[in-house]
DNA sequence: CGCAAACTTGATGTTGCTCAAGCTAGGTGG
DNA sequence: CCACCTAGCTTGAGCAACATCAAGTTTGCG
């Protein structure tokens, strides 16, 4: 199931901006502003798959999206999760190298390729910020595979659980956990069984506490933070 | 042991054009050659570690480098390795994000973090192109976040065979592996025992063939392919 | 309230790791 | 020039972590 065109809702309103223009002067923020259109994508609608045209170029401006790459016998691996914020489908080669979906319903601000690329050339250090966003894309994918080479799984789930944290900065260190177990395993390269069991290990460990389906409380997070890079871990 | 000031050899001769302003305007590329500094590192040297600040970029003029990150308990993961035309060291926080080591002796074009900033705002183009190559790098490591996560111990050695081989683009398919088996098994995500044992394996398939303690000879390209993507290997 | 999908837990299996012991090749000194 | 020596490579045996297969159990939705 393809999001469709006819899901656009309006031209991005005057007053949102666009955040990959942070840090940018204030009058080439709205040639910016102006260009995207507005789109609701329903949860689990795919956006675009690996080796399509990359046509567009979306902002998420609510709601979560994953994306991922996929083995000819269908083992997925998921390379992030994206939110209000992050940019995605930039490509410079023309096709997408990877698919793209829905988590929760999303709503999404859309550029096309060619409108993009005017803006890349004309808007005086809009390279240069996409180059800083690229860079910490790249920071990102790099500490991931740190995590996907040498961490083991209990170091796995807590360093998901730290991103998660960090992302969404609650006072009370409870997070939402809006993606199923089945993604969150193909994202740490585990199966849904081992995140499963480890998560439970964390529960009865009382480092974590399940408050419904998709919130978890921290209750230890320096422990936490210990585990994620796999200090003092020998007892488990 | 880290690689000194000492060893800068000579501003870069008027000749070489920097692999990174490729498609770049003629005039533009004048700008950037005449700022770099030629250096000579031996085999071994770090360049920088993860921590130190980013003072110089790098660009690899002949030799290989890796660049990697460590966990606490001395655990390692090889994000890369890098031959000429490959840039290294850029960052936009001031803080390296990895450690750079040489694999064989090399010798680096060397620009100073204050003067590669001035040729991205003043060189018109620079940021783009900059831009490009950093999305290459982020398309290289999704590549190896689906290896890490999910690829089995063949389909990994096949990839990196591969991986070399497209690199070198040697016509006999002789491929130079400089890197040890333990970088190779830090690149990979597994141990020096498993990679030997995995390249035997390959051998006594009459895959591929030792040429020489660095030398691999590809006998079989078609089957390495296979294997790297997990086609038809039900059989290992 | 019932149903299906997702989640959880348990039993067993397999891949790749650990530990251990040769082996080989390149560099050094006699 | 050759023997030695050491670091890296290779192979083997046993083991641990995680995967697979198989039941339950919970949850959210119609």
């Amino acid at each position: 199931m393809y999001a469709q065109a006819a899901t656009v809702i309006a031209h991005r309103p005057a007053a949102p901006i666009p955040a990959m223009c942070k840090g940018m002067a204030r009058d080439t923020v709205s040639r910016v502003s102006g260009v995207g259109l507005l789109q609701n994508v329903p949860a689990d609608t795919a956006l675009f798959a690996e080796g399509d045209d990359a046509d567009n170029v979306y902002e998420v401006v609510r709601g979560m999206l994953k994306f991922y790459k996929l083995l000819p016998d269908g083992r997925r691996q998921i390379m992030g999760f994206l939110s209000a914020g992050d940019l995605v489908g930039l490509s410079f080669t023309g096709i997408h190298t990877y698919s793209a979906e829905a988590v929760t319903d999303v709503t999404l601000c859309r550029y096309s390729r060619a409108s993009f690329d005017r803006l890349v050339d004309e808007v005086p250090g809009f390279a240069r910020r996409l180059l800083a966003v690229r860079s910490d894309e790249l920071r990102a994918a790099q500490d991931q595979m740190l995590l996907l080479g040498r961490k083991m799984s209990v170091e796995k789930i807590a360093t998901f659980l730290l991103m998660l944290a960090d992302r969404q900065n609650d006072a009370q260190d409870v997070i939402d956990v809006p993606m199923g177990r089945n993604d969150i395993a193909d994202y740490l390269g585990l199966t849904t069984e081992t995140v499963c069991r480890t998560v439970s290990k964390l529960k009865s460990l009382g480092i974590i506490r399940a408050i419904s389906a998709t919130k978890i409380k921290l209750l230890n997070r320096d422990r936490l933070e210990e585990l994620a890079v796999g200090e003092n871990n020998n007892d488990l």
